[in-house]
DNA sequence: TAGATTGTTAATCGATTAACAATC
DNA sequence: TAGATTGTTAATCGATTAACAATC
């Protein structure tokens, strides 16, 4: 399938949480004004993220919720499931930990990786954590293709090139720290302070 | 001034911080290329947000970098500087005070809520836990305008409803449950597993 | 049938980028 | 002057929304 555009790829991870739930209230099939109705988007939105997925439902009874479920999860998941590092075992990447122990998904993290002796060499919420020299090591034992950066700003470059040469394929880079990366590894960043910045100005600035 | 558009008013914010680098190291004075640089973007981008922001700099010396902090302080910040609470003393609650609490940003945490007696009436990095119960109390009274929310999923709504309730401006809502509230309120919505599966599609599907 | 819904194209909106005149 | 840079308009790109034919 050729590449969906950024949005509809944001909005199937949140259809599919959505459906997820709808499912365990026993629901088996939905309409686009309803699925629409959960997430606060509009039903057309709906409709055209499931054209371009090439999926279609019926006039009659909407869409097969577990087909919908399959099928993105064909899109987004890999048949091994993703494996996942996190960097940098503050608040933020213990958040990440967390949150992904919690849901059944198919992206797993595999390892956790700090300076701090007071962090390695222990275990978070299962998952190990390892001390920074150990990177590219545990990175290619474990087969991690993906690393979530969330160290302290001044280190990120440096964290950056030591994933990218141990083969790592996508980063997501938690700190205020701006990256680049060779074009062939996919980059996602996000600002916290920029976020809250934002809300900042638009309070300020609302009519 | 007119409402600056989204995207321009994210990268004011990180314009910001880069130039108060830029200004620790001693530099004085700033050129759309090297701004850009180190943001990773175009500078007629730079240039552009430059622009709509009303500032202009020089031919020979580019943007003074002091002038340029100022004035987007002005645009981001009210005078009195705006109080903020967060809902939800979990990690992710935490990171958000301790980032808030390392930079001299105008942007102040003053409250945080939680229901676990575990968690509440101690301080956290000098923010004082509160007991849900008494959330409506303490925005009044300590005349928070903009909420962090970080509990889990299955109370937001109740909690924004409070919030809004409350009086409050500005929601900012970490979880992955979506939010819709009323149109005076501003409201952004961030989605950390979404980002995370984001980046695993275009790990799956790079060329 | 009438009404509700899907699927899809065309129009619109918003953001980025290309092009270039002006200037030191 | 030649070269580098700013400021700004117009063109392009990407995403959302309006409009509507098709269908049960």
């Amino acid at each position: 399938m050729k590449n969906l555009p950024d949005k509809t790829v944001e909005r199937l991870s949140q259809y599919r949480r959505s459906l997820n739930n709808q499912l365990t209230k026993g629901k088996t099939n939905i309409f686009s004004h309803e699925l629409a109705h959960l997430l606060h988007i509009t039903p057309v939105q709906v409709r055209r993220d499931i054209m371009l997925i090439g999926y279609s439902g019926t006039l009659r009874k909407g869409y097969d919720i577990k087909e919908m479920i399959n099928l993105i999860g064909k899109i987004i998941d890999t048949d091994e499931g993703q494996r996942i590092a996190v960097i940098g075992m503050g608040n933020l990447g213990k958040a990440f930990i967390h949150y992904l122990h919690e849901k059944g998904s198919k992206l797993k993290i595999v390892a956790s990786f700090d300076v701090n002796p007071d962090k390695t060499d222990k275990t978070y919420a299962g998952v190990h954590c390892y001390h920074f020299d150990r990177l590219a090591e545990i990175v290619k034992k474990e087969e991690i293709n993906i690393g979530i950066i969330t160290t302290p700003p001044e280190v990120v470059p440096q964290i950056a090139d030591k994933l990218v040469e141990a083969g790592i394929n996508g980063i997501l880079n938690y700190t205020p720290k701006p990256l680049s990366v060779p074009d062939e590894v996919y980059l996602e960043e996000y600002d916290m302070i920029t976020s809250l910045e934002k809300v900042a100005y638009f309070v300020k600035h609302r009519d």
